[in-house]
DNA sequence: GTGCCTCGAGTTCC
DNA sequence: CTCGAGGCAC
């Protein structure tokens, strides 16, 4: 449908009867797309419309209509609106489920702080809203943005949904020139239920609760959707911000409720634990009168100068915590158990239930982790569920993990079907038959076929496209199983990816012919393509989907290295150190257990050392194995798995293979160091006046310092506080800089 | 050796 | 979002 005659042939009557055509089309699927019907179209022919669309309006620029659908909010479903860059990143909180997880937050905060168990600190209390986290961003006192959480960092931009919920003010007066506040988007049960009714009355889909339903609003590409739906909005935090609104939490509350925005009438000061979690009892059972979905309690450092000094753990803040409502549960038949295997070869069970609503949602999937899980064992052999096993047939209790993630709580052994077996967890892999072994002492079973699995070869490929890796627009998952299935353009590797279009130029059956397919979306594929043959070198890595190197590993290997070849020598050269570890791990191993067999004391150290020696490894292979297993954040299981990888032929072929394809691999970005203590190695000894020691280590890491516990050629400055003993003596023998407590804080600004 | 803390991997539903 | 496990500090 979208293919149609070649854009360059085109008359220009043909292309403003196209144009309109186009127009028409886009706009009823559209709305069929967003809730009010069910989609009529599939999202590939939907893209292709666009593109198609597109490539008109850039040929006859002069002939682009009013209401063309390239100029409205949503370009397509997946990418309808437009990325945020949150300048202060939206984190989400950790979570506590009873008492003494709420007087843990509390006892944490203390001993971060240095504070005694009696020393006063007070925390604010208030429910917290089951809806999405918006942040509105207010320059010179108007709204210019609003932006939907995303993953913290980038968010969605829904400034035209936001200004049309009556909660959210266009105007404030008296507010900072930069101010960002955060808050929560929601619907009233009342309003939900009207909603519902007039969906009912006009044939559309229903929701399935309050937080769906604002959330689908919120979506929508039509702001005038939007406008009609019940939205409402409570402030309850701040992202950037030109100057402090207060000096707590409680007055920064006050502050939003002044200048305009509806803040939650429960919010109270509590004086410790206690306090919260009377105020925990005060809103749970005001939970049913509220009118609104509320999931738990928040708590938070009521003083903003503590907030700062707690400051954040890589994706919470220390300073808060989520006190969460117990889950909902239900019971329901488990009526099968399915096997999926995942791109590392994981045997994942997946239970399949007979339908039931949970915590206002259709669940009738739940995840059973693994083998141990179904017979009621933790990865400690401790018992689970009293222990109690799960059958296919029996009856089970089902809840949402944090309100997400369905999951099996208990299991009723009264209704156990008469005959019911116990799980047999399959010891071959159900996609190919490759035999599926468990290292021991590991929790998961894996498929030894390696790319022979499909499964795994599929799931590899996606991971190879996803975000974090190459990123490939127009491919996702869907596309990657369609291709590999595929045998007249397949992609069984990714070098495949990249010879794809040389190969559908030279075949008969283009892919700009199929289904779901047409002239320029087959274009934009091919061009997606070839702007990633240019890639930073940790995406290379972390796509090449190796065992223990995630995101973050690659990103240390890259940042180790700095190139692609001195990474791959380094490797080849480090190759027989590594076979020589796992030798002497596994003559560990092997002494241990001969130890614990005859009841002696194992030599462990000289059974390592011997195995070790054995092997004759050349010098120069045994330093760069030690560099590698020295990088920060790399130890030898990673260092062994990726050494593995690199010295399988056939891995090593289809790596060697997917990078004859590239262009070329960028080095990582230095990082800018704009601290002045910015990729030093610092040190604290003595007493610290003014921080504690976890706060002084946490702000310097933050500021780029690695912070280290002894003092070495590798330091670069110690600070020193009375009392500073051997350390300071030593530091003075090399050299080494030393200042003290508030020479540290006025060279990080902090004084 | 022990106990954080962070990272990796797998998963559900819309 | 959660669990398991690797890395690292104590």
């Amino acid at each position: 449908m979208s293919g149609g005659i070649a854009v360059e042939t085109l008359s220009e009557a043909e292309a403003r009867t196209e144009l309109a055509r186009l127009s028409k089309e886009i706009a009823r699927a559209n709305t069929a797309y967003h809730g009010e019907d069910t989609p009529e179209i599939s999202d590939a022919d939907y893209d292709a419309l666009k593109a198609r669309n597109a490539a008109i309006e850039a040929a006859f620029p002069h002939l682009k209509r009013s209401d063309s659908p390239s100029e409205q909010v949503g370009a397509s479903p997946s990418e309808a609106f437009s990325k945020v860059t949150h300048e202060q990143r939206m984190l989400s909180l950790g979570n506590a489920f009873d008492a003494g997880e709420v007087a843990e937050f509390d006892a944490r905060i203390r001993r971060y702080l240095g504070l005694g168990p009696e020393a006063p600190l007070t925390y604010t209390s208030e429910p917290k809203i089951d809806g999405l986290s918006l942040s509105l961003r207010y320059e010179n006192g108007r709204l210019i943005q609003a932006a939907t959480r995303g993953d913290g960092q980038v968010g969605e931009n829904v400034t035209a949904n936001a200004r049309t919920i009556d909660d959210i003010p266009e105007r404030i007066s008296g507010a900072p020139a930069l101010l960002e506040v955060r808050g929560e988007v929601y619907m009233s049960h009342a309003d939900f239920a009207a909603l519902n009714v007039r969906q009912t009355e006009r044939g559309a889909k229903t929701f399935a609760n309050p937080r769906n339903a604002a959330a689908g609003s919120l979506r929508q590409l039509d702001a005038t959707i939007t406008q009609a739906r019940p939205l409402r909005f409570f402030a309850y935090a701040w992202g950037a911000l030109s100057e402090p609104l207060a000096e707590t939490q409680m007055g920064a509350i006050d502050r939003l409720g002044a200048l305009g925005f509806v803040t939650n009438d429960m919010t109270r000061l509590c004086d410790g634990p206690k306090e919260m979690l009377a105020h925990y009892e005060t809103i749970e059972q005001a939970r049913a009168t509220l009118g609104y979905d509320i999931d738990g309690v928040v708590y938070k450092v009521n003083d903003l100068g503590l907030q700062a000094r707690l400051g954040y753990r890589s994706t919470t803040p220390r300073w808060a915590v989520a006190h969460k409502f117990p889950a909902e549960l239900a019971w329901t038949r488990l009526e099968a158990i399915d096997i999926q295997v995942g791109r590392t070869g994981a045997l994942s069970p997946v239970a399949r239930l007979a339908p039931v609503t949970v915590g206002g949602v259709v669940v009738s999937n739940a995840t059973l982790h693994n083998e141990d899980y179904i017979a009621g064992r933790d990865n400690k052999g401790m018992e689970i569920r009293d222990g109690k096993d799960i059958r296919v047939g029996d009856w089970v209790q089902v809840y949402r993990a944090g309100d997400v993630i369905p999951k099996i709580a208990d299991v009723d052994l009264t209704k156990r079907p008469e005959g019911a077996a116990p799980y047999e967890f399959p010891t071959v892999c159900p996609e190919c038959g490759s035999d599926a072994t468990r290292e021991e002492g590991d929790a998961i079973r894996r498929c030894t076929g390696g790319l022979i699995c499909p499964a795994q070869a599929v799931e590899k490929l996606k991971h190879f496209v996803s975000r974090a890796a190459f990123d490939i627009e127009g491919l996702g998952a869907k596309q990657v199983e369609m291709f590999h299935a595929d045998d007249i353009l397949p992609v069984r590797e990714p070098a495949d990816i990249f010879t794809l279009r040389a190969r559908d130029a030279e075949n008969v059956s283009k892919l700009a012919k199929r289904d779901g397919w047409g002239v320029t979306s087959a274009a934009n594929l091919f061009q997606a393509i070839e702007d990633k043959r240019e890639i930073e070198m940790s995406r290379l890595l972390f796509a090449l989907g190796i065992r223990h190197v995630g995101e973050v590993a690659a990103q240390d290997l890259a940042q180790h290295y700095q190139s692609w070849e001195a990474l791959t020598s380094a490797l080849d050269t480090a190759r027989p150190a590594a076979l020589a570890r796992r030798a002497a791990d596994e003559a560990a191993d092997a002494e241990r257990r001969a130890a614990a067999e005859d009841g002696r004391r194992a030599r462990v150290s000289e059974a390592r050392a011997r195995a070790f020696a054995a092997r004759n490894v050349p010098d120069e292979s045994a330093a760069i194995w030690d560099d590698l297993i020295a990088a920060d954040g790399i130890g030898p299981v990673m260092a062994l798995s990726l050494s593995d990888a690199f010295a399988n032929p056939d891995e090593r072929g289809a790596i060697d293979r997917l990078v004859a394809e590239l262009r070329s691999i960028l080095p990582p970005e230095t990082r800018a160091d704009d601290s002045p203590v910015a990729g030093k190695t610092v040190v604290f000894t003595g007493s610290l006046e003014k921080m504690t020691r976890a706060e002084a280590k946490a702000r310097a890491e933050s500021l780029g310092a690695k912070v280290s516990g002894s003092v070495s050629a590798k330091t670069d400055l110690l600070v020193a506080g009375p009392g500073a003993g051997s350390k300071a003596v030593k530091a003075a023998e090399l050299g080494i800089e030393t200042i003290d407590e508030d020479g540290w804080l006025s060279l990080i600004g902090d004084a």
